[in-house]
DNA sequence: TTAAACTTTCAGAAATTACTGAAACTTCAG
DNA sequence: CTGAAGTTTCAGTAATTTCTGAAAGTTTAA
């Protein structure tokens, strides 16, 4: 494990981001780590590379894997475990992005579905009600738009982002289309 | 400023829900409550709807005007500031999202433009910068697309959120009908 | 079984982040 | 000007989050 400048910048980087990913620096230095190294690595290599104590790389791996974002290993002859990133730089991406949904949308979503079931008391209930309607079915819509877009094939979703605005053109030709017929 | 059962609890969710957004409680529930107040508040009275100090109510709302979410207003014959959310729920999404990015994706993107531009000095640092490079522009094509939809207006978003993975079957119609000229 | 090699847990310490309240600053009506 | 009505700043404190290290737990080879 020798980490060179380069290594170590990205490292450091994906630590100062950590928190603003949704975990906090030692798990982003942790799978910044991961994520450049050619082999993987035990949770002993880990904590000498980072600089942090056996446990909370323990800790880090069960946060990383509360993600879907790690892999255990396995050497032969060799009893510990061996850590990797899970997927592709795509599948990271998407993991990422479907668990903080989970975390930071459905828990709203939830509670707007249960105060939207009760009727508003008063002008200001009212008022508040209509905007929590506002609210939430433009949450609706966008991760339900999320969960189709995840279902399509990264390739698929490749050409649909390169694609980018031109898709509204797209679209337009499509209703000519259909008014014709 | 009556705090209902309902209010306060949409309130004290995005209190919860704050530091996943990407601020902290307090003004998490200062943007909620702004949100679903019908009328603009003044700081007093955030204040003491939330029972937090004054100068705490100053410090939440700059950091809401440094995301663009929350308007001073001026009433007639009253010196006081008060304040209401920055347009729209689909803006206030726009711009939490815009934000975002900018505080969670620029700044890597920048440094990792920065390292792929030195020569790898051996197998390690080779193996690191290829995936720098794939996390690069994954990060690029992203955000390029995401600017691109922004600049769509709400209206087309929306047609084109709700055609869904559809989008895939347009895309392949207009693949079929540019073959055929 | 045993014990070595490893992993996990968790109480308390350290580090970080958020909040208060008083003082400093600003604005404006008289 | 002056001072009343407001806003902002910031040092110190409170609350929260993260980290450590030792103890408990687990697995496996012999």
């Amino acid at each position: 494990m020798i980490i060179t400048d380069k290594i170590e910048s990205f490292v450091m980087h994906c630590g100062e981001m950590g928190s603003r990913w949704g975990f906090n620096r030692t798990v982003g230095q942790m799978y910044g780590l991961l994520v450049i190294s050619k082999e993987p690595l035990s949770a002993i290599q880990i904590s000498e590379a980072l600089n942090i104590s056996r446990g909370n790389v323990s800790m880090g791996i069960k946060e990383l894997q509360s993600w879907r974002l790690v892999q255990v290993q396995h050497k032969p002859k060799d009893r510990k475990e061996y850590y990797s990133p899970a997927g592709s730089i795509w599948e990271m991406a998407i993991r990422v992005f479907e668990e903080r949904r989970k975390r930071e949308v459905d828990p709203t979503l939830s509670l707007l579905r249960d105060n939207l079931l009760n009727e508003p008391a008063n002008e200001e209930e009212q008022y508040a009600q209509v905007k929590m309607h506002e609210i939430h079915e433009l949450l609706e819509t966008i991760t339900h738009w999320a969960s189709e877009l995840q279902s399509m094939s990264p390739d698929k979703l490749n050409t649909l982002m390169k694609l980018g605005a031109g898709v509204s053109k797209v679209i337009d030709i499509k209703d000519k289309l259909l008014k014709n017929n």
